[in-house]
DNA sequence: TAATATACTACTAATAAGGTAGGAATATAG
DNA sequence: CTATATTCCTACCTTATTAGTAGTATATTA
C-alpha cells in the first residue's frame, strides 16, 4: 500500500496554497521551486485539485492558484480522495458489490473495510487549517525550506 | 492504496488454513480451487507466511500446510506485514528518516503516521481467531462456495 | 505587443504487480 | 523400490501503473 507520489505532492502544494492564502494568488513556479517538484507534474495534479473544487486557478501573469473555501472548510480526506481515488484502500470487491460471489459473508472483505473507515476517520477529522495550525506550532511558519 | 492481491490473496488462505485446522494438513490445491487463485501463485504467497513464521508445511503425499501458532495468537498485522511489507503505508520518509531535510517539521509527514498507526491500529487488534469466529456466526462454516 | 501564467494533450521511461513455467527435493503408499 | 503427490526454488514474462517530460495553445497583465 504505497502512497502515490501524487497524494503526498498535491497535498504539500496545496498546504502552501492554504499557508500563503493571505499573499494572493501562488504560482506553481514557486510551488515547484519550495516543494522539488518538476513544474510540469505539478501542473497536472492542480489541475486534478481543480477539478475537484478545491483550488482556483487565475492564468495570465501574476496569475497563480488560490484555495477554492476557507481552509477549514477543506478536509484532507477531500484532497486524498481528488488525488488517490474514491477509496482510500483500493480493493475490487469493496467498491463493486457484483465482484464476488462471496461479498456478502465474506469476512475478509470486512476487515478491509474497517481498515478503510479507519484511514478516512483520520482523515475526515483533519483540515489544511489544522495543519497550518501544528506548523505554525513548530515555528515552520513558511512550511518552506 | 491500492491492496495488493498478493495481501488479499494470502489472508483468504491463511484463514483457510484457520478455518480448517482440525482436520491436519491442508493442500495448496484445495485452497487454490477453494479461493480461485492460481497454484502456482499461492505457492509463493505461502512461501512468504512460511517464512515469516506464520505456518509451517509438510512435504510429500499427504502434505500441506498448518498453521504454525494458534489463531488467536496470529495478528492480521503479522499477516499483513509478511505480505504487504512492514509498514501499513509506504511513504519513504516514514521509513527513513534521512530521506527528507523535513523529516522533523513536516506536518504531512505527522498525517501519514497518523494514518499508518489507524491502519495498524485495526489489523492489531484482530486475530485470524477472530475472523473464523465472525464467519461461524455468518453461518459460513467452511468459508468456502 | 511582450512577458508570464495556466490549460491541454500526447508521449515515454521506469517500476511493480501479477502471474507462468519447469524442474528439484521430499514424503508416503503400495 | 517405485509411483505418486506434494512442497520448494528460481527464473522468466507480460501488463498496468506511476511518475514524469514535452510541446503548444490560451488567457492575462502591463
Amino acid at each position: 500500500m504505497k502512497l502515490s507520489t501524487r497524494t503526498r505532492y498535491g497535498l504539500r502544494a496545496i498546504l502552501e496554497l492554504a499557508t500563503n492564502q493571505a499573499k494572493g494568488p501562488l504560482q506553481l513556479k514557486i510551488i515547484a521551486r519550495n516543494q522539488d517538484i518538476s513544474l510540469k507534474y505539478l501542473e497536472q495534479l492542480m489541475a486534478t485539485l481543480k477539478s475537484a473544487g478545491l483550488v482556483r486557478s487565475l492564468r495570465g501573469s501574476k496569475g497563480g492558484y488560490i484555495l477554492a473555501k476557507a481552509a477549514n472548510q477543506i478536509k484532507l480526506s477531500d484532497v486524498f480522495s481528488a488525488l488517490e481515488g474514491p477509496s482510500a484502500i483500493t480493493v475490487e470487491c469493496l467498491d463493486d458489490n457484483g465482484y464476488c460471489v462471496r461479498t456478502a459473508d465474506c469476512v475478509t472483505r470486512q476487515v478491509w473495510a474497517q481498515v478503510q473507515q479507519a484511514v478516512m476517520g483520520v482523515l475526515e477529522s483533519l483540515t489544511l487549517q489544522d495543519l497550518v495550525d501544528r506548523a505554525k506550532e513548530k515555528g515552520n511558519l513558511d512550511y518552506q525550506i
